[in-house]
DNA sequence: ATAACATTCAATTGATTTATTGATTGTTTT
DNA sequence: AAAACAATCAATAAATCAATTGAATGTTAT
């Protein structure tokens, strides 16, 4: 093979993994399956996608070895094949974050609607957890905090907050964190617990995120 | 806005960047332009695109707002839009290595073909320039060293090896680099020099992943 | 002014991608 | 065995993408 074709054929199997992760409903598949494995109906529901349609987002994105399957069952679980697929996610992340004044607009228009949710990082947040007593509470659906959850954590699936806010203290700050920052989930719930006089704020990214930190940083491709 | 049609437009805005990433083509300009600015005419040339197509592709580049061009005189110089580009490139070229078995066996049998070209990686080069008396050479087109090249490097346009080979030590270990790990310059001024006698190797990444390391790094979106 | 040149634009054609629909496969429950 | 269910497959039509061609724009050199 010459250097020519062979470049070629490199760019190509680069660009096919990335036009795999070209569309916006496998973003937010992946952005799903980041917070753990997950059915095809679950993954179906969440995004509003037809099962049909998921499932074929989904092979898309098997070919492309950025997902692994496991059949147990009657179900089929995904979930993401590597730690590279969401860093690689969240590379296009923050760049589509930092090129595209839109989307940071539409999160920080979304936000002032909702009478400026205070949002604190992950260093802020391990910071007030050395020297504050604060309780973190995980808004995502109960399935999503048994996958795994930050430790300490205490599950708080957002349609429950209604029962659940007799357990939270009126005096201690709440930070709230939910699926990464698309996810509205927590922004929803702290502006429940701030109109019923909670100090609450949100987790800037969400759950993948605060786990990815806690793992060792891979630096090459092997 | 309802949540629904708003996480809907954000994973839109970030597909459109993914897209934009999401072509052989496109990679390889994107590569390029990593060594530094260039005019339409010469990313055409080194991509062996007409130049029409060349440009068409560099508008999609620049409507993502992945490039920024300037004009001077009667060239167009398009550059990268800023340093989340080509750590997402490189995420994506991880990525792609790591899941894609078919790259790393075609840059391996590439390779192998031509006698064992010795690899070392940037922490390896590192090292020895500290601890021993080595020759780095830049065996990229002039005009790339002169946009920007690793310091002490000397430059050796490949096609001008033949007559710069007397400046060589032949009891110096030498360390060629190119653009980076997809770029074969480096493999085959290596592959000349050993058989000319000289202890030769080549830099795994390229100058854009050097140049990378010594910038702080960028973590958040803004 | 004219010619030469670098780049972009516009129109076309063929190839891919996407969502929808309905049928099919394989597993579990009754 | 039959019914219910989860997931995949197959076929289609609409939309988008990519390479080619030739014309148009804008700049520099003569």
């Amino acid at each position: 093979m010459d250097i020519k074709s062979f470049k070629k054929s490199i760019y190509k199997e680069m660009a096919d993994v990335t036009k795999a992760l070209g569309n916006p409903n496998r973003l937010e598949i992946l952005d799903l399956l980041a917070q753990g494995s997950c059915s095809v109906e679950y993954i179906a529901d969440q995004t509003n996608l037809s099962v049909a349609n998921a499932s074929q987002h989904l092979q898309v994105l098997k070919n492309a070895k950025l997902v692994a399957t496991e059949r147990k069952g009657k179900y089929s679980y995904y979930q993401l094949a590597n730690s590279h697929v969401f860093n690689s996610w969240c590379s296009l992340r923050r760049l589509a974050l930092s090129q595209n004044a839109e989307i940071s607009h539409l999160i920080d228009d979304f936000r002032r609607n909702q009478e400026g949710i205070q949002t604190i990082s992950s260093d802020d947040l391990i910071k007030k957890m050395e020297t504050e007593d604060i309780m973190i509470i995980d808004v995502r659906p109960e399935e999503e905090y048994k996958k795994g959850h930050i430790r300490n954590a205490i599950c708080f699936p957002k349609d429950m907050l209604d029962d659940n806010m007799k357990n939270l203290e009126k005096n201690k700050q709440i930070v709230a964190y939910c699926r990464g920052p698309f996810c509205m989930l927590a922004d929803e719930a702290v502006e429940m617990l701030k109109q019923k006089g909670y100090k609450a704020a949100r987790l800037e990214n969400g759950y993948p995120d605060w786990a990815a930190r806690e793992l060792p940083v891979e630096e090459s491709a092997k």
